[in-house]
DNA sequence: TTCACCTGTAAGACGTTTCTTACAGGTGAA
DNA sequence: TTCACCTGTAAGAAACGTCTTACAGGTGAA
């Protein structure tokens, strides 16, 4: 399981991930099986574009993960699935969390800069 | 203790609260003490107005709670603490709180207007 | 009165997020 | 070839979140 406590960086984009009603409603559906893009898109009852920005970010935030895979009669379908993530979330946990936190902190400058 | 599971969405709105780095600190700093907002607000090296607006989403959100007080010398301070929420969040526990969604539900239209 | 604190809120700039529409490419089957 | 699927991405509108500056009010003490 994914039962490390992640930095608090990572827990932000995490929590951003989460904290919108389409991407939890995908994160619920795909918690009842694993799916690929366009039958999820029908599925929710969203367009397919919008359904694979909303992908990208519940993937870069770890909660879910895609792999493209070919069907039986050749065609390229992208599967997603949950990963098994779990976050416990209280005043002492965020205080941990911050620890690790180095954007925006008004001490030392916002936002470091990613390694080019 | 605040230990029952939030609908889908106050979920939502908690979690927004949660996702921004600088809500993360101010939680983190008020769950080692209460404190008022000017104090908190030199702590933390941001702007008074800026603070009040975070607070004010915290608050909303139930994760933290003010209370305005008079101090010995007869001055107005507005003294915020964290409550003691607790989340735990997994794919289960997502899947669970979208059944209490009430927005963004392409199904049923997005968004129904809070009773005036 | 003036100063040093405390509170609140409004206006505007700015960047980000969310969403639609439109395009470009692939496959197998009819 | 045309159709019905699958994939991806780019451009632009609209809404939202973040932040600064500026204002308006309160208190007690010098």
């Amino acid at each position: 399981m994914t039962g490390v406590a992640p930095t608090g960086d990572e827990l932000v984009v995490m929590l951003a991930a989460l904290a919108n009603p389409l991407r939890l409603r995908i994160v619920a559906r795909l918690a009842g099986g694993r799916d690929y893009v366009s039958r999820l898109a029908r599925d929710i009852g969203i367009s397919r574009p919008l359904l694979h920005m909303h992908l990208q970010r519940l993937e870069a935030a770890g909660l879910v993960v895609g792999s493209l895979e070919l069907s039986e009669d050749g065609k390229a379908m992208k599967y997603y699935e949950v990963t098994d993530f779990h976050l416990r979330l209280t005043a002492s946990t965020v205080a941990e969390a911050v620890r690790t936190l180095t954007r925006s902190d008004p001490e030392k400058g916002p936002a470091p800069k990613e390694q080019p």
